[in-house]
DNA sequence: AATGAATGAGCATTCATTCAT
DNA sequence: TATGAATGAATGCTCATTCAT
């Protein structure tokens, strides 16, 4: 009888921390295609099953649902800092960038008004932190000479331009931020921010 | 085959049809003040819990989900119309009822995005249907001499107040909605509408 | 929103992929059982508890009522193709098969008769091609010298035998199956199958 | 102040036992239709509203599910009785009547397979008796010089039309029917009983 | 005697979360 | 470390049955 390697069973290769980086970026990104689809009530199997991976993996990165929202919510928030920390930022460009994030997807807008959506009992956490850093890269990016030269009128701003920014299309939305804009005194348009 | 048991249970008096219209009533009070505590997500066995009657009566009085959503909102459009109708209506009396909605409960906001919430599929029938007249009510009592004057400007205007209006207490809304008409150059504040 | 609780109960072992043929395999043959003593409109939940798994396995399993339904039947046409095929195969094993699912259970009798159990629309695709199949393995057994060698007519009979297979035990359905195939001039008896 | 009479609340005319006679038969009626286009599992509800009265109607005739299938079941074994006792019956015409009611609705199928469809557990004690009085009327009748002399037989014969009798269309259950007697040795073709 | 609203148990289905492999 | 099957609670929804009017 010759002998035959037992045939292991197949079994996922442990491709190390680099794959984990790997995993945790095809979740968020994932989960930014998943929410824009199907909203923010999305199962996440569902976010699982689109970035390739078991559902194990997903809690492993993100201990519940509010964290994956967070985490798709950071990238935007991140892009936005980029955009206010770049050579020659200016209120256009930072308050394009956001906006662009505003009309990019449904899922942007709900995660604004996640405390209704994910939370009710008032802002989560996470968002808390996260419109902090919105406001700090804002400061100083406010548009001359409008009445939103305070931190606290431009985010009131940012807000109020997010409620008006509904519709189906992409081209709807970019429509009604745009007038929104317009209607608080300031001309922006989206952005779209460099990916890093 | 759903062959259900003999309940040997008590029985809670059946009211007849009189009690028809008090439930639909009962329903949809329930239904405000569990969508503000809860969100729109909230389980409809929770709704039909707090006012008092079985499940089957929801379903009796509304087909669906969006139906009860549709229902509460109802009664907001109402009463914004009643305030536009009524002996000596003025802009400040007409946006400071539907802000007062606005502040009232996130119930209201919520539904106002309940394309998010509810159906990421674009704005639900109803929904469309109710923001006719809203815009309707609101034809001719836009406020003077601002940049509101269209019609269509003024609806932009409400949905961006709507997404100003967040936070946990009614004193911080009804502060933000303020805030919001302000940097749209209209003075309105919150005024309760007459129930009928 | 689903938010579901932090179940703090005992969770059974998750005894991993390996479980997963073995709980398909239970749930048909719990199916089988529980059509047999309740009809095919027993709750699906009934079929689980019997097979021992939770109720999302027969979901991960099969999508729908229909087909756990098609599965358990599955299984009876596998046989009856089996001894179409087998070593030696005649007409007399051939529907000795068959007929012994006919008299097996009373779940064999209503999948044939499932278009007025489960949808009063037509015969369910899934009963369709298992009826083929049968057909298939019945060609070329038809008993000599009778009025049913048309394959045609043969598939005929069979629904005809079923028809006449009732009765509470197992010895009266046999019976009344003898006697049906008499009538028809075709002696046959149950078989039982090799089970594979 | 002048006296209005009360206007008395209309209240639906009490139209004494005529009116409960043909409560009942509008419900049979609408009984037979809806088990023919839904299947025996239709919602009772269905039936009362076809048949044009409350729910509790129905409850005042019928006590159970059972006893609307029989009522309907009834019906169609009381004509074959009037054809067996008609002025000149013959197989032909008894055996007709029997198969028309075979052909005419799913319903009749399903009644007689109603030990699976409604009461696994054995034959229903209705379906006992009307078979009985079915035995009974064919008595006499059996189609000469075939196989089916015996009542019997001829019992065993009806219940094997039955399970042949399938198909979305008339036609299809009539040519199926014809098709099914005709591997008894029995001409027989669906005879339209008269309506009393 | 009739109506039809109400009840509420039961079944279907989904999905967050765990964990053996 | 990844997989994905399994669990089971929660929720949606239906419908048999009762009963005030």
């Amino acid at each position: 009888m010759t002998e035959h390697p037992v045939p292991e069973k197949w079994r996922p290769a442990n491709h190390g921390p680099k794959a984990a980086a790997r995993n945790r970026a095809a979740l968020v990104s994932a989960a930014r295609e998943i929410y824009a689809r199907h909203g923010l009530a999305a199962p996440l199997s569902a976010i699982a099953r689109r970035a390739g991976v078991g559902q194990g993996v997903l809690y492993r990165h993100f201990p519940d649902r509010a964290a994956v929202a967070a985490a798709v919510l950071e990238e935007n928030v991140r892009q936005v800092e980029q955009a206010a920390e770049a050579e020659g930022a200016t209120s256009a460009t930072v308050l394009g960038v956001l906006t662009w994030h505003l009309t990019e997807s449904a899922a942007f807008i709900g995660l604004l008004h996640a405390d209704v959506a994910i939370s009710p009992q008032g802002v989560p956490p996470y968002a808390q932190a996260l419109s902090e850093r919105v406001e700090r890269a804002l400061r100083g990016h406010a548009p001359h000479g409008g009445r939103l030269e305070a931190a606290s009128d431009l985010m009131l701003a940012v807000a109020m331009v997010s409620g008006a920014v509904t519709g189906p299309t992409r081209e709807e939305r970019e429509r009604r931020a745009r007038a929104a804009w317009r209607l608080l005194g300031v001309e922006a348009e989206p952005v779209r921010p460099f990916e890093e």
